[in-house]
DNA sequence: TACAAATATTTAGTATGACAAATATATTTA
DNA sequence: TAAATATATTTGTCATACTAAATATTTGTA
């Protein structure tokens, strides 16, 4: 393999990644969902299994832990979120949505699902296959830890 | 196509991104590099356009034109470039690199190459035809501009 | 049990990204 | 040519990412 060839593929997986951002954040502000794109996959992640640590919570959403404290607090702000001290381990925190949060996630998750999608059109269920195929791969084989 | 099945792209390709960025900046710090991925980023299309103004540098580098400001800021700081004032537009800047800064990019042009390569451990070049022709299709679908 | 090491969270500092507004200069137009 | 409009850059604000360090609590060990 040449290495000219796979000079720029990093700028185009983070021009991409970039912009799958900014479309949903732009679509989420013009509905007025009031909202950031981060602070949405917090919460989806809550909705799905409640009752977790922040630590957690942080390896589910692929955040770090002074990211998510700061999320957190910005969800707790908005009236989405609670946070409740672990009394069998005070160092932890368990979270879980409020009923305005698990409100919110169940009313706005087909309408994010619809903004998902228009990113795959004319593609199909093989290119899909190949994608998240390619990207797990990268992952691991950046992932020393 | 099921909804479900692509609800989750979004997030892989997020982390995957920032996986390779991490990966290249803690080669970066670990090799002494003294830069950021993002300011290499400047470097490397500086190195290759000199004579460039900072809005068509911001073009090229795919960042909007504030983030590069203080990029260049940066750089400057690091006697890697330099600004000129166009004197037949003195709204526009010109940027190039110093003797510094050429010497940096030259030598480190193929420590970085390295570092990418990385990522391609057991895929192949259709693989890498795939990817690219995938993440471009999901830009141009999603980019309205 | 007291002390050292480990763990969960928060705080602080720097860099970047997005967006809006301010500034300086050029261009267009009435 | 003066005023309105457009353009290039910078500044300000908020959100996020990463690192290191601080804090509180728990666990392991002598």
């Amino acid at each position: 393999m040449l290495n000219e060839k796979f000079d720029r593929y990093s700028f185009i997986l983070d021009q991409t990644a970039k912009k799958v951002k900014q479309f949903a954040q732009s679509s989420f502000t013009e509905k007025g969902f009031d909202i950031t794109v981060d602070q949405w996959a917090v919460l989806k992640v809550l909705y799905e299994t409640e009752q977790l640590s922040q630590k957690e919570l942080a390896r589910r959403c692929g955040k770090d832990q002074p990211t998510l404290t700061r999320i957190v607090d910005i969800l707790l702000k908005k009236g989405l979120a609670e946070r409740v001290i672990d009394e069998t381990d005070r160092r932890s925190l368990y979270l879980h949505l409020t009923e305005e949060g698990k409100l919110k996630v169940a009313s706005l998750s087909p309408i994010v699902a619809e903004i998902r999608m228009k990113a795959w059109e004319k593609l199909t269920e093989k290119d899909f296959e190949d994608f998240t195929r390619i990207l797990n791969t990268i992952y691991n084989n950046l992932n020393i830890s």
